[in-house]
DNA sequence: AATGAATGAGAGTTCATTCAT
DNA sequence: GATGAATGAACTCTCATTCAT
C-alpha cells in the first residue's frame, strides 16, 4: 500500500507540473489534456482518473501553485523587523518567486484578464493574504513615521504590475529587434538588479 | 458603389468591434467566429469573406485598437513643456485609454502572457513607440537637473503594471467578497484618484 | 429560400429517420451518432445543426413515429358501429401498423424496459390515448349488452402485448433451429392470419 | 480448499446477481462494468477473473436467470391432471415467477427488442421447452374435447405477452399522471387478480 | 454581398479491458 | 485471489472553415 501510495503521488504530481506548465502556456481554452498527458508522460484517461475533468485539473493546478508562493512569502516576511526591511524583503521574494516558478506570471495576466472565472475561492485568499501583508507592512511604516500615508492597493499594483510585467515581457523583449538595446540588455531574470531598481523607486517613493 | 463601400466599412467596422470584445472576453483560443459574428449581426461566411480567418481577424482587430492607443498618446504628450508635466500627462492619458477602451487591458494582459505570439510587428512598435515616449521624458528630467538616474524600463513597467493591473483586477474585487472594504471603495475606474495616487508616487519616486 | 427549407427538411427528414432506425436497433444506450449520420448519408456535425444532441434526437424521433401510430389509430376506429366491429377493427389497425413501421415493436419493448426514462411526454399521451380507444370500445359493448365485464387494461396488455411480442420474437424465431415448424410456417407478418387469431380469441374471451 | 470454492462461489454470486440487476435496468449496451462491480462490493478486475469479459458475465447472467425459470415451470405443471387446470397452473405460475423475479421482464424485453443477439443457445431452449409446455396443454385440451382448435403459438404469445407488459409497465403506470386511477389501482404485483383475469379471459378463449 | 448548409479535424470524456504487485 | 493503476479505443460533441445558391 504505501508503494500505491507513492506511485499515485508520483503520477498526479506529474500530472499536475505538466497541467501547469501547459495552462500558463495556453491558458484554459487554448491548453489540451492531450498535451497534459504527454508531458505528463501518463495515459490521457488517468488525469480523470486521478483528478477529474479539465475543469478540476485547472482548479488543482492552481491551487498547488498559490498556496506555495503565499506561504513562502508569509514565512518569509516575519524574519525582519523594520517596516523598511520588511518592504525590502517582500519585492525581492516576490522577485525571487516569479523567477523560480517562471510560469506564474503567465498565469497571473491571465486569470486577471479573464476577470477570474476560473479561480477557485481559496486561491482568492491566497492573494488577498499577500494584499494583506503588505498592506500592513505600509502602514507599520506610517504608524512609526517612516512612511508617508499612501493607497496601500495602488502601492500593490506597482509592486506586483512591474514584477509581473517585467517577467512576461521576457519573451516578447528578446524576439523582438524593436526594442532598444538597453532594455535587452535587463535579460529576464527579474531578482537582482531589476528587483533592487523596483525597491529603490518604491522606498523613495513612500518613505516620508 | 459609394453606397457598397459604405456598407463595407459598416460591415467590417462591426465585426472588428465585436471581435475585439469577444477577443478581450476569452481570449484568443476562448473565442468563438459564431459568437463574433452573432455579436456583430453578420453572417458567420462574411467575416471570411471581409476579412480572412480567425488569425488574420485577430490581427486586424489588435491592431485596430492598439493603433489607436499609440496615436493618442503620442499626441496628447507633445502639448507640454516641462519633463514632469510630460510624466503626469503621460500616466493621465493612459489611465483614460483604458478607461475609455476597457477591453485593451484584458487583451494586453493575455497577449503578453502567450509571449507575444499573435502580435504582428507593427504593433510591437506600437509599444516600443510609447516606451520611447516615456524615456524620453525621464532622460530629458535628467537633464533638466530633476530627475535622478533611473531605468526607465523599470518605471515603464511600474505605471503601465500598475495602470493594467488596476483596470484587469476590477472584476475580481467586486465579485469576491475576500477584498477588503477599502480596496472595493477604490471602485473600477483608473483616471481620477487612482492615477493621481499612481502620478503622486511615481514622482517621487523620480523627483531629485 | 424555398428551396433552403426543402433541403432542410429533406436532411432533418433523413437523420430522424435514420435516427428511428438505429434506435429501434441497438436502443439509446447501444444507438452510436456516427451510425445514425452514415445511414442519413449526412456529416455528423449536421445532426448536432440541424436537431441537436443524441437525446433531443431521440425525443424527436419517438414522438414521430408515436404520433402518427395514435393519429392513425384514433382515424380508423371512429369508421365502424358496432362495438364488436371496433374491437375488430383496433386489432387490425394495431397490427398493420406494426406490420408498417416494423421498428415499432422493438422500440416499444426497449421503453417499457427501461421504465420509459428517456419517453418525453407527448408520446405517454399517444399511449393512454390509445388505451382509452380501447376501454370506451370495451364499455361500449357492456352497455350495449354484448360484452362480458373485463378489466381493460388486461384486454389491452393482451392485445397490444400479443402484437408486439409475436413481432419482436420475429428474428428469432426464423433464426434458430429450435423452434418448430408449425412455428416457423406463421411467418413475421402480423396483419393477416395471426391478426385474425388474435381477434378470434379476444372476441371470444370478451363476448357474452 | 473449500473454503476457497466457498469463496469463490459467494463472489461469483455476487457478481452475477449484480450482473443480472445492471443489465436488467440499463440493457446490454447501458450496463457498465463499473456499476456491476461496485454492486458485487468487488474489484472490477475480478469480474474479468472469475467469469470473463461482459459478453461472457451478460450470458453467464442470462443463463442462471432462464434455467431457473423454465425448470420452475416445468416442475410446477407436471403436478396436475386435466388441460383446464395445467392451463391455470401455467398462467399463475408465469405470474408468480415474475413477481419473483421482477428483472425478467426487461431482460425479456430486451432481448426481444434486439432480436436475441446475445441470447445462447441453451437460453432459447429454455424458451422453446416452456411453448412446448403449453402448447402440449393446448393440445391435450383439444383432444380431450375440451378446447376449441387454436394456434397455440398465439396463445403462448396473448399469455406472456400480457404478463411481461405488466409487468414492464409497472414503473410508467405508477409515475405518470397521464395514466387512469382504474389503471394505477391495478398496482405492480401481476400474481394475483390481474393473473385470475388472465385465466380467466384466456380460458372463456379457448374453451369450447 | 449574403445566407444556410455542409465538412472534417479534433477536443474532452468514458469505458471495457489488462497489468503489476 | 485481490487491488489500484494503467491502457487504448471509442464516443459524443464542437468549431474553424468552406460550399452552393
Amino acid at each position: 500500500m504505501g508503494t500505491q501510495t507513492v506511485k499515485r503521488n508520483e503520477t498526479t504530481r506529474r500530472i499536475k507540473g505538466a497541467a501547469t506548465e501547459v495552462f500558463a502556456e495556453a491558458g484554459f481554452a487554448g491548453a489540451r489534456v492531450d498535451e497534459i498527458a504527454r508531458r505528463a508522460r501518463v495515459n490521457k484517461a488517468m488525469i480523470y482518473y486521478h483528478i477529474g475533468d479539465k475543469k478540476a485539473l485547472y482548479a488543482e493546478a492552481l491551487h498547488d501553485v498559490f498556496r506555495d508562493m503565499s506561504e513562502g512569502m508569509a514565512r518569509n516576511i516575519q524574519e525582519s523587523q523594520t517596516a523598511e526591511e520588511k518592504l525590502k524583503r517582500f519585492i525581492h521574494n516576490l522577485a525571487e518567486t516569479m523567477d523560480q516558478h517562471s510560469y506564474l506570471p503567465a498565469i497571473i495576466l491571465r486569470e486577471l484578464a479573464s476577470g477570474g472565472q476560473n479561480i477557485p475561492a481559496v486561491v482568492i485568499q491566497d492573494f488577498t493574504n499577500i494584499l494583506n501583508t503588505l498592506t500592513k507592512i505600509l502602514e507599520e511604516g506610517v504608524d512609526q513615521g517612516l512612511f508617508i500615508q499612501t493607497t496601500p492597493f495602488v502601492v500593490h499594483m506597482m509592486v506586483v504590475g512591474a514584477v509581473n510585467f517585467f517577467k512576461a515581457s521576457g519573451p516578447i523583449r528578446s524576439r523582438h529587434p524593436a526594442f532598444p538595446d538597453t532594455v535587452k540588455k535587463l535579460g529576464t531574470k527579474v531578482s537582482g538588479e531589476i528587483a533592487a531598481e523596483i525597491e529603490k523607486l518604491i522606498l523613495k517613493a513612500v518613505r516620508k
